[in-house]
This record gives structure tokens, C-alpha cells and sequence, in this order.
DNA sequence: TTGTATGCGTTATCAG
DNA sequence: CTGATAACGCATACAA
């Protein structure tokens, strides 16, 4: 094209407004306007102030696209999970994004199915948006590590949350699954419980591999017996819950007390006993796993163990942005271990008060 | 600086391939590289395939962001939503985020927190990112709505969904709150209810306004009189839910029927009458809205309304890709009224039979 | 069919 | 304290 004069179009009409705009109306350098509006030193305050006024008034917004092209480095992070639905998901990418927010990143968010393909497409999708840094949460078919290897070694910040690979050699953010099973198990220890029974999930799994080692331990401290009969191995549904008790409830000598590795089968057993008359947490305390909304919602009310979300969310968020500005400088991967909270409810609490007051369930919102 | 040679970095030590560096390894042009990545018919198979080739040996990712410079278009498409929490949020969120990525879109998320400035400063990052369209579920506490007006003077396609702007001048997606009511209360009647009640919510939310007259449409299409002591206004809380149920346990004529404008006031009422030993549908058949996660767990399961989460998400990317590829040209708004689902569960079935087995509740995954 | 040259909006470098 | 200019990586108008 021959180099003809600029189009000269007036701002007014212009669908957004740049830099050279401003540079142009207030009859100085780019460079001024550059400095200005990133308040470097060297720029007076007199004229400081002239531009920021008229950035104002031509509603001036940065093209982050540009800046992030010129030093190479955007304001963009990137997240993959499998799903946003649930709570567990939704929960910690709400704490991501908050904490993200706060520090001046914005996030784009993948999920990836369930399937090692779609996530290696997202990783491709995400280095191509150019982001600062990426959060991954492991599909349950991913096998081979590859496309992250290749985002390391582009020297891109990647911090894996929940479902880790395995190793020192990685950044990490997960959930202490075993303490979790080991202060719940415990906690019925304490309310007297002596035969205590386990809802296991499928040992494939790491996270109920933990759980029942938890178990485990807590038993093993006291010195109680593993019993084979109170160990059931389900998928952690409602209906398994159920049969199950209805297994144990058969027993000439029935539990007392029953951790699950999770909420859902926690709940059918209890509904269970409460079909065959057998009182919680009288006859037989029940403990669950995930804090699940509904387990403040029955009756009785759900112990369970809390996950740590948001904390979760927040913790990924620092540990990338440390990443992110030590870029360059060596940095010796970490692996950030959270600690799940017990939250004793009335399934599992003997004591003659009971938890304070049932908590006001949130209106639906929408 | 004076113009020296570029610096020659050998691919292997740089962080990231260009098109002129392949280009450079050819011997071409960088154009020929451009032409024969997007598929341009100008170039030659066999130039293409070497230059295909050569890009997956190197590993070239394209630079989305010069791109989008360049062609003033970028691949992202933005979301605020007030947070990303609870059952509704979330499943839009997946909604859309599949469908955009299905259309080659990437998406970043914002949260408002229910605030009109903090949505202000989402839109304003989501402009300076230089995304292709927004999608925005408003702040509970947005009343004005100049920001808004900014995106469309910029000429970026913007949707509303859920929570939209009144009026016609809007692009909206949202459910028909109305018809939901209409034919959870026609539901009620059907099953031989007389004296139907209604929970209702916040008047001056418009979901609440619209489902208390959905409720009043169908009682008027039968002729049945509107009794005032059978409308509780509430904040749609469990506990209020129940302390309705008290209140109309009380009356020398009880209802036999409660139509809830959501899921948690229904729970309440259902479990206060329980406690009361009054039988659920039996005596009093409930129905909610909102198919929360628990409304299937209860016993009885809960009848409610879907709110068509997923669709919702669709729509909005649907509307939103029509509006972008129509840019320029003019378009007038539109406006998506999806229609409610009535989801009959034990919780209203009169019927011999009840709804065909409980459906096998999902394992707690995370 | 291929190459050359230019600009998208921003920032870094150098020179005043 | 300010300005001129060259990149960042890509896509296109134009020339060959």
C-alpha cells in the first residue's frame, strides 16, 4: 500500500479511543501520554492531570491487547477444570476469580469434560490467548503429562489445584483428604461411638484412598479392630448409602457410628435408619465428606467435612502470582497442603445441646 | 535506537515460535506462512503441507492477541454474572462456556458481588481486553445503566440473560417466571387441590412479582377466589417456609395445596408439616421452583420448575455470535423468553403410582 | 502463486 | 521533563 497520510478519522466517530488520540488533541508526544496515564516520574503533574482529564472526558480505555503484545505479558490467567457444576468447582473458581480480580488479572475459564483431549485443546487454546500463568484441575482420563510439559517449557507459570499429578515436581494446591477422615473418624470416637463402620469409595480414586486410610488411623490410635463388615465399598450414591445400612442395620451386632467419604451416601444411610426407626445420632452417629449444600438442609443436620474452596482458590491464585513475578528466577516447585475443616452438626453429635440453632438456609436466589 | 539486525535468538532458546521464524526456516515469505496457516487458497498444497509440517515440529502456537490487533476481532467473549455460586450461576456459565467454545470462543468471567460499581469495572476490563461481545446478568443493586450504554455506543454486541434491563431495546435471554407458576398451580389443581396457597417472595424483584401472578393467573382460569390469608410473603427462606406452614396449619380451613416461589420456602413448609404429622401430598401437596440439587433428595422429592440453566447458556451464546457476525449491520433486539419446565415429583403426585423410582442420586465428584 | 510493505495500539530505548 | 522511533506478531492491500 502506498504510504499515504493517516485517515484522520475525528475520535467522535471513532469506535474506541488510543493513545495517539490524546497524544494528537493535546498536542504532545505519545510517549507524554503513555507516561501520564502510568503515572511515571518523570511526567509533571500539571500535565499528569490535563491528560487524565481528557482521557476522561474521550472515555479512554487501554488496549490491553497491545500492551500485552508490546512486553509480553498479559493480565490474563487461565483456568481449566472439568465441569463448573457442582459445588466443589464453582466454589473454587469463585475464590480464583475473586483473588484474581483483586490483583488486577482477569480469567478465562475451560472446562475440559472429563476428557485428556479437550484439555490438551484448552492448554492450546490458553497459550494462544497469550495468559500469564494457568490453574488445572486433572480431567479423570488425563494419563500423559505432555502438553504440560510443553506449557513449562515455554516458562509459563502452572499451578495444578485439587486433582494433581503426583510428585515433588509439580505446583500444587490440594486437600489433605486423609486428616480429613482422620478428625471425623475421631469425632466419633469421642461421642462414644466403638463399632464404627466406613462408606469407601472407589480405590482408584487418591481422594478415597485417603479418606479410608484416615479411617484407618483413627482406628488403629485407639486400637479398635478393622472390621470387614463395617468397611462397604460403594460409588458414593444415595441408594448405595441406603443398602448399605440396610446391610449393617441386618448385623446381629450393628455399628454405632459411620463415616462416609461422602455427603450423598451419608445421606441415604441416614434416611435409611430413619425408615427402620433407628434414631441419628442416638442409635447410630453418621458423619459425611464435601459439606454438600443439602447437609444443612435435613434432619438432622449433616457433620461433614468442609473442603476448603475458596481457600483453595485463593491459595492456587498466590502461589501462581508468585510464579508469575518470580518468572525467570529458579523456583523450586511447592505443593500447598490445605486442611479440611470439621463441621460437627447434629448427625453425629450425642451432647445434650445440640448445635446452636438450626442456621437460616439462604433464600433461592437467582 | 538505530535499526541494527533483529537479535537471530535460534527457535530452540526462545520461549515461544513466530510465523517469521518459520518463515526465515523456509525461505519465504512470512505472508506464504500466514496464507498457508489459515488455509488460503492462493497457496500450494505442497507449500502447505511443509508448512503445516514445520509449524507442529516447532510447536507454533498462534499469538491470538496480534491478531486480534490486527484484525480488530478477538476470539473472547466476556460474562458477568453477580457471583458463581449456588445451582443457577454455574449452570448458565457451563451453558455458555460450551457453546462458545464449540464456536471457537474463549470466555472470561466477572463477578459483580451484587455491586453496581464493581459490574461498572467488569465492564470496563472486559472492554479493555477487547473481547467480541458481553454477557451480563445484572447486579441485584444496578439502577443505572450507563455503562452498558458505553458498550453499545463502542458497537459491541452485548445479551442480557436471567437478569436483564427491561424493554425492548435490549438483547435478553430469560425464563417466562410467569408461565412457571402458571403450570405448577394448573398442576396443583389437577391433582383435586381447592384451597391453594403461595409463598411468595420480594415483590419488587421482578422473578417474585411474576410468579405470584402466574399464581394468580391460574386460580382466576378456574374461578377461584384469591384468599389473602393464603399468600405469605417472604424473603423465601426455609425457616419462613415453615413458619407459613404454622400459620396455615393453624386456620380453622387449611390449605390443601401450596404453590412456593422457590425451593428452600417449599423445604421448610414440607418439613414443618411433617413435624406436625400432616402428610405430604396427602393432606397438602407442595410444589417449589427452582429444581434446586436437593429438591430430588427429600422425601418426598420435591416437584418443581426448571429454569433451563444450560439453555439459557446456549441462547445467550447463540444471540451474542448472531449479533457479532451481524456487526455493523443493523439489528434490532431481541428478546428470548425460554419456557419453564414443571418437574413432577412425590412431593404433589396425588397418583396411585408415584413418579417411576427414585432417581439414583449422583456421587458426590469432585 | 508469492513477496513487500505497512499498521493495529502500546511501550522501551535512546536522544535531547 | 519530553519526543522520535522501533519493535511485539500478525494480516492484508498492493505489486510482481
Amino acid at each position: 500500500m502506498a504510504p499515504r497520510k493517516k485517515p484522520e478519522t475525528p475520535p467522535a466517530a471513532r469506535t474506541s479511543v488510543s493513545m495517539a488520540d490524546l497524544a494528537r488533541e493535546l498536542g504532545v508526544s505519545m510517549t507524554t501520554i503513555s507516561r501520564a496515564l502510568s503515572d511515571h516520574y518523570s511526567i509533571g503533574p500539571e500535565m499528569k492531570s490535563k491528560v487524565l482529564k481528557l482521557a476522561k472526558k474521550y472515555n479512554y480505555q487501554p488496549n490491553r491487547l497491545a500492551s500485552a503484545l508490546r512486553k509480553g505479558k498479559s493480565k490474563l490467567l487461565g483456568i481449566i477444570v472439568p465441569y463448573i457444576e457442582g459445588r466443589f468447582f464453582p466454589s473454587v473458581v469463585h475464590g480464583i476469580e475473586t483473588a484474581a480480580s483483586r490483583a488486577g488479572y482477569n480469567v478465562i475459564i475451560c472446562q475440559s469434560n472429563e476428557d485428556a483431549a479437550q484439555e490438551r485443546r484448552n492448554v492450546e487454546a490458553l497459550l494462544s490467548a497469550q495468559v500469564a500463568g494457568i490453574m488445572v484441575s486433572l480431567s479423570r482420563t488425563t494419563t500423559s503429562y505432555q502438553h504440560f510439559d510443553k506449557v513449562q517449557s515455554r516458562g509459563l507459570p502452572l499451578v495444578f489445584f485439587d486433582r494433581s499429578v503426583e510428585g515433588e515436581n509439580v505446583n500444587a494446591v490440594v486437600l489433605n483428604d486423609q486428616e480429613g477422615a482422620l478428625i471425623s473418624t475421631r469425632h466419633l470416637l469421642q461421642q462414644g461411638c466403638r463399632r464404627i463402620a466406613h462408606l469407601a469409595g472407589p480405590q482408584h480414586l487418591n481422594i478415597y484412598k485417603n479418606r479410608r486410610q484416615g479411617y484407618l488411623d483413627a482406628l488403629r490410635e485407639v486400637g479398635l479392630p478393622v472390621e470387614e463388615e463395617l468397611l462397604v465399598y460403594t460409588d458414593m450414591t444415595q441408594d448405595e448409602g441406603a443398602a448399605a445400612m440396610r446391610h449393617w442395620l441386618a448385623l446381629p451386632n450393628p455399628p454405632d457410628g459411620i463415616f462416609s467419604g461422602g455427603d450423598y451416601c451419608a445421606l441415604g444411610a441416614m434416611q435409611e435408619a430413619a425408615r427402620q426407626g433407628v434414631r441419628v445420632p442416638d442409635d447410630v452417629a453418621i458423619t459425611g465428606f464435601s459439606n454438600e449444600a443439602f447437609t444443612v438442609i435435613t434432619e438432622p443436620t449433616i457433620t461433614t467435612i468442609d473442603q476448603r474452596c475458596e481457600e483453595m482458590g485463593q491459595a492456587t491464585v498466590r502461589l501462581l502470582l508468585e510464579l508469575i513475578e518470580a518468572s525467570g528466577t529458579p523456583f523450586t516447585p511447592r505443593q500447598i497442603v490445605l486442611r479440611p475443616e470439621l463441621l460437627i452438626r447434629d448427625s453425629s453429635l450425642r451432647d445434650a445441646r445440640k448445635t446452636a440453632g438450626r442456621r437460616a438456609a439462604k433464600a433461592a436466589t437467582r
